[in-house]
DNA sequence: TTATAAATGTTATATTATTACATACTGTTA
DNA sequence: TAACAGTATGTAATAATATAACATTTATAA
């Protein structure tokens, strides 16, 4: 629940409901959550997402249509993230891999063209799930 | 228009849509553009997209909630994928590098954890974009 | 042929996301 | 202070994306 300076209230109010997750959330299960709070509207609670998102305090969860707080001590980066994904469990983690992230940021294609922005998604099974 | 082996009626005329498009195409958009032959109903459009995404026909881009057909001459591995993805213009392209892949299919996160599957998108702007 | 799996057709509905417009708050500068 | 710009909020309506449920048909193969 710690307070984030500059975040404005609906912002705030939702980051902590994501930050305080342990999976990810929807946007439309984070709308039920703040109703009591009066956030009352899908719009309000796209609009804190595409914030958080911006400033890089939770990130997207592409193949889920779902949001995870930012894991790196709020990396400033939201534009070089990747995640690994539980098929089974549906558990997420932000990977945090120097090597990778070197590896991605420096990717150049046949054409010669540098990105400036990437998502990773991996899928797989988490340790608990395997040893099922 | 090539005739795909062992495709049903829906799958081979969505397959044709999407594979004669020169951008990524949307369910509802394949859906306008079948009416016409008959097929009427989003599911019979998204059943026919599942089925050509796990024969790897096709991908999604799950980014922009499109599909493309795959340019990997029909790769299996719908299982490994790369896209580079303009954003000014929208166009897409499926990245075939063998060094990433291998770099992505083999890698082991801090917990020692491989991963079967992955889906990467870059974000950049493509030359025509870039030079303008 | 009989059984099984895969594909189709149809209606309704659930889920995810945006448009449009009005209002209020926050910080900066004339 | 007043005027302004930029950001955030409130609200209603609607658009866009995707799935549930159920009935039927077609393909494949034992
Ligand atoms: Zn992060
Ligand atoms: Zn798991
Ligand atoms: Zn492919
Ligand atoms: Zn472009």
């Amino acid at each position: 629940m710690q307070k984030q300076q500059n975040l404005s209230k609906n912002q705030q109010i939702i980051f902590d409901i994501i930050h305080n997750s342990s999976e990810p959330l929807k946007a439309y299960s984070i709308l039920f959550n703040v109703q009591k709070k009066g956030i009352k509207a899908p719009l309000q609670v796209y609009r804190a997402l595409d914030k958080l998102v911006e400033l890089g305090k939770i990130h997207k969860i592409e193949s889920r249509n779902a949001f995870i707080a930012c894991q790196n001590s709020s990396c400033q980066i939201s534009k070089a993230t990747a995640f690994s994904i539980c098929e089974s469990c549906e558990q997420v983690s932000e990977i945090s891999n120097t090597k990778l992230s070197k590896y991605l940021s420096n990717f150049t294609d046949e054409a010669g063209m540098k990105y400036n922005k990437y998502n990773l998604e991996f899928f797989g099974l988490c340790k608990k799930c395997k040893s099922k």
